[in-house]
DNA sequence: GGGTACAGTGTTAACGTCCAGAAATGGACT
DNA sequence: AGTCCATTTCTGGACGTTAACACTGTACCC
């Protein structure tokens, strides 16, 4: 390695530039600008060619080695792998995506990033991709409009991802997205999809089921339900089977009211209904809302649960140290991106068609329901 | 268009394969499997070449269009720019990646995700990437170790990023990447950065000061802190922040306490503190760990702020919805990843060397802060 | 011994873009 | 008309990979 025609200081280490015996510390104490272009566009990195000369093969025989074709003897196969590892060859990604027209990137398309649910679907979805091998890639929308999905979707395109995750948990998300014939699989988390779009989501009606029938099974006849928008999917679910449960279990459901997922708007109606008292128990659509209501039952004097019980939804990790700690229902948003990246991996590489997957939640009793007075 | 030679529906549309008259909607009703990846591969998408023939000119001057290259004449540029319209061309990142060895991309290592401060860092960073024209590839860590950075980084330097964005907020992590010599650049946020790596951050010390200055203001002398964990950046500058504006105060910064950001373990401080009493005003790290303690001094029947004061850091968006609405110092988590796109832009465009940027806090005052008793 | 079969390898040609240099164009000036 | 220059446009490689195909040699069969 006297002079080396690339920069590779070999052992498979990707950190280049280092002159012979420095550390790489050393470099960085320098004071050089390493964060100069400079270094990068002098940089010329070891490719097929060079690993094939090394190896004494033709650089095919190397591509079939680091693509794991089956017709590579092992002696050869030994030595280009040595090869690699010496000059701490690393393939060219834009090279092959050229060549092959797939990116080995996955989009995901997320918006209300800064809320508990979509940020660790996020979460999940990404760490399930990056095992599989894929990069991914992400847009956040501000705003969910027609214009920023397609915006954000044009993104995609143009780094040519080999499939899109769409996080945006608005109804009007996946009609814009019915709209497009895009050429590439495309799979919603948080919804069920549709006759066009694979679907991974947590079970909202069974979540909102097990909330309501934990009220009455204490005891509770009158429940009230403060639901999420209803441009929401979840919000949609869940109030629907708040509706459903109560109706088959022979009660009204005539105490709706519709909040926007925010603490302020949980206030808002928490002191509405600390005036009216017309509910012994609330199942309310997240748990930010709740935290609104219990916040506005305290100082109206309500207690929770002796006077009115509170059940919330998403068990998010503070929620067990509200004042009383909220009963409320949990839902596995890691387990949720991986069924996801799941159904994106057989759509991409099986072509498989439109499937869906659902995933069970969990019901958390805490502090914050007992029976009716 | 009788037989097109490739897939494009004109007008700039980049949704291919759809039958002359047929709407998307349609194909995608017909119930054709529109996600499997045949209709990817034959698709052709129109190529710099396709324009070329269509505008009568060749491949390069369309190139010379399309990166606004001066020495094209002003029709040649319109008829070109009619067929890029009319085929609806897009230019192929990979090959144009191959040839630049740029990819338009930044990675963004990120951790703690769920919570609200990085969670936000991340979408004011992808916001201000996305408008300067750059792809955001994400790395999420599940643990911080120099292993998974170091997979990170590996993973980001396979997509020949165009530089990295770390947001990972533990001293520690800084530590690891200065070891690197990456030969792009390398962006801190939530961190001043060191003498090898720029940073942006909100300015901790001044928030902090903000926060006790309030309270000294307010006439407290016996003012504790709890921390954030002392291997992150915050939770140090927080402390030291604490420490120092009490000493230049005259007062004595002896009332330590350490948590590790959670309302739990906030909780825990929070009945310590209840039965000793022996502060009149806490400096709480975060909201989280705010809201346990709020919940600790209920339950102990002490009141805020009556009896204790309570500051807290970050301003969530429930923060004013605590019992009491809490008072709390906001960072402006967009504004910080707009500088730091701005550094990166900096350093990748025109190379420029190591530099920081500092956002202010602004301190917002609710109920949880009173004079004392 | 001539044929097939197939594992193992090499050769050549794409993929779509940008860059350098060559070539053409059109005036302005001799 | 011829020369020169500036502007505009074209031609011919790269870039690093994979795919298709061609070529060896060995094993095995009739």
């Amino acid at each position: 390695m006297e002079s080396p025609r690339f920069l590779a200081t070999g052992a498979g280490d990707f950190f280049a530039c280092l002159p012979p015996g420095a550390t790489a510390a050393f470099v960085l104490r320098r004071g050089v600008a390493h964060n100069s272009p400079m270094i990068k566009r002098n940089a010329r990195l070891p490719r097929l060619e060079d690993v094939a000369e090394r190896a004494g093969v033709s650089h095919q025989t190397v591509s079939r080695v680091i693509n794991n074709h089956p017709n590579v003897s092992k002696a050869t196969r030994e030595r280009v792998e040595a090869a690699i590892a010496e000059l701490g060859y690393r393939r060219n990604t834009a090279a092959r995506s050229l060549v092959t027209r797939r990116s080995q990137t996955i989009g995901v398309l997320a918006s209300e990033l800064s809320q508990y649910g979509p940020a660790n679907t996020l979460l999940g979805v990404e760490q399930a991709a990056r095992n599989a091998g894929y990069f991914v890639s992400i847009a956040a929308l501000k705003s969910v409009s027609r214009e920023s999905i397609f915006d954000a979707v044009r993104h995609f395109m143009d780094q040519s991802v080999d499939g899109i995750v769409v996080s945006v948990p608005h109804s009007e998300t996946l009609l814009a997205l019915a709209d497009l014939t895009l050429g590439v699989p495309v799979v919603a988390v948080g919804s069920l999809g549709s006759d066009a779009v694979s679907g991974a989501m947590v079970d909202q009606a069974r979540g909102a089921e097990l909330a309501v029938g934990h009220l009455i099974e204490l005891g509770h006849r009158r429940i009230g339900h403060v639901a999420g928008p209803q441009d929401w999917i979840d919000g949609v679910a869940r109030a629907e089977a708040w509706s459903a449960t109560m109706r088959s279990a022979g009660l009204e459901d005539d105490l709706l009211m519709t909040g926007d997922w925010s603490a302020g708007s949980g206030y808002e109606i928490g002191r509405k209904l600390a005036a009216e008292r017309s509910a012994t128990a609330i199942f309310v659509g997240n748990d930010q809302m709740a935290l609104g209501l219990l916040r506005a039952f305290n100082e109206a004097g309500v207690r929770v649960p002796d006077d009115v019980s509170v059940v919330g939804f998403d068990d998010q990790p503070e929620s067990g140290y509200f004042t009383p700690p909220l009963t409320t229902v949990r839902q596995d948003f890691e387990e949720l991106g991986r069924r996801c990246i799941d159904l994106m991996l057989t759509a991409i590489e099986d072509g498989k068609g439109v499937s869906s997957t659902v995933v069970a939640p969990e019901l958390v009793v805490r502090q914050s329901t007992s029976a009716p007075a």
